[in-house]
DNA sequence: ATACAATTTGACTGACCAGTCAAATACTAT
DNA sequence: ATAGTATTTGACTGGTCAGTCAAATTGTAT
């Protein structure tokens, strides 16, 4: 029954998504989505019950996409050690595109919006909160890996190395969009990865690892 | 000639700057900062131009407060390791009683704002950027001591290594306000400063660090 | 063809926003 | 006292905001 299916929904989620990271959740009206998406407001509201919802609806999707693609990077065929600099590779390129695309360096959306409105809008808050633990959780596979080879010491708190690693990288992403300058981010990611990791920075792109005695205390 | 000069221009930054650190610049109005400060909007507007005016001016003010208490935490009295670890306690307590004052965590005002604002008022990104700068040279007097003294290698970059200090503590920072939950600053912030250091983590309290060999590359 | 359901539209509301301004006030120097 | 200046006030503007809604449209099933 009813109309044939469209894809207005997904329309407007792209539409915000794209324009929430550029600039921010205040600075960017339902009107403003609703223009760039040519799609008139009360449909936007047929969709999404209210703007912060229409944004944790955002977060959801985008980090899904973005949850694929890490999935590619960390894929088991590559040697661990491998992967992490491939992740590195990873967020550095994605935040690149973005800055060809956008013309300025647009860091985190997940983040940027958390802190935004942390203080505000619980929904939100609480969203961020749960993909930042998602983005956390993508890391433990790979990490046990590297306890059973003996990259690690067997007694490494796997959680907690893997938000120290997502911690270490929030904070490169978002300085990097706050200075709107990539290079740092390009030269230091790896290294601030490896050193969580309690290795010794690679040699560019050859994995030759010292591994370093870690002990938990 | 005139009147006597009052207290209304700081009383406004002050207001404004905790109205803006609890939420954010975006969700805090011109006529919140006056309601609170009790003060009218007449006012405000005699003492600045505009909102974004208002906000650099509590960027400023703030971080100069700030600098005088790292200035004190990184005193020279105390041998160098021991300021990394007295200015890890310092940012912890910091947000520890924000959160006692605020009933939540409020994380970096200059971040938070610089993030928020970085792809809509170009005088905040500029000032988030200044700042953040200024932090991190704080750190750079330090680390020449180190250099000194033996404990980092004579060829170490001491701009970048201060630089990767300031993004790792942001990061931490952020992430705490995003999760409104200080645990992980607390537990993690020093291990991450040693770790950037190429430092053994520090047995709690008591300095007796290893140096690890980190060579640039 | 017609009834019914899903979707879209555009005009609307009332609140709030940043910013303006002429007038009032309070002080100081003479 | 009075003239001049610094500061404060409160009422105002025009625009934008999130959100509403009744009516129109477009499809589908019968």
């Amino acid at each position: 029954m009813g109309r044939s299916p469209t894809d207005t929904k997904s329309k407007l989620l792209l539409t915000a998504a794209d324009l929430i990271w550029q600039s921010s959740y205040g600075n960017v009206s339902v009107d403003d989505i609703c223009k760039a998406a040519d799609i008139k407001k009360g449909s936007f509201y047929y969709y999404f019950s209210s703007k912060a919802e229409l944004a944790v609806a955002t977060m959801e999707e985008s980090f899904v996409s973005y949850e694929l693609e890490i999935m590619n990077v960390l894929s088991p065929n590559l040697p661990p050690i491998q992967r992490f600099e491939a992740l590195a590779d990873f967020v550095y390129e994605k935040q690149q595109q973005a800055y060809a695309k956008y013309g300025r360096v647009c860091g985190c959306p997940c983040a940027s919006l958390g802190s935004e409105m942390a203080g505000n809008e619980q929904l939100i808050q609480k969203k961020a909160d749960e993909i930042l633990h998602r983005q956390s959780d993508m890391l433990k596979e790979t990490l046990q890996e590297m306890i059973d080879s003996g990259l690690l010491p067997p007694n490494t708190n796997i959680s907690n190395i893997a938000c120290q690693i997502s911690t270490s990288i929030l904070g490169q992403v978002m300085m990097a969009r706050i200075q709107n300058n990539l290079s740092n981010l390009k030269n230091d990611l790896k290294i601030s990865l490896f050193q969580t990791l309690g290795l010794k920075t690679p040699i560019s792109g050859i994995s030759t690892m010292l591994q370093e005695q870690q002990n938990g205390q």
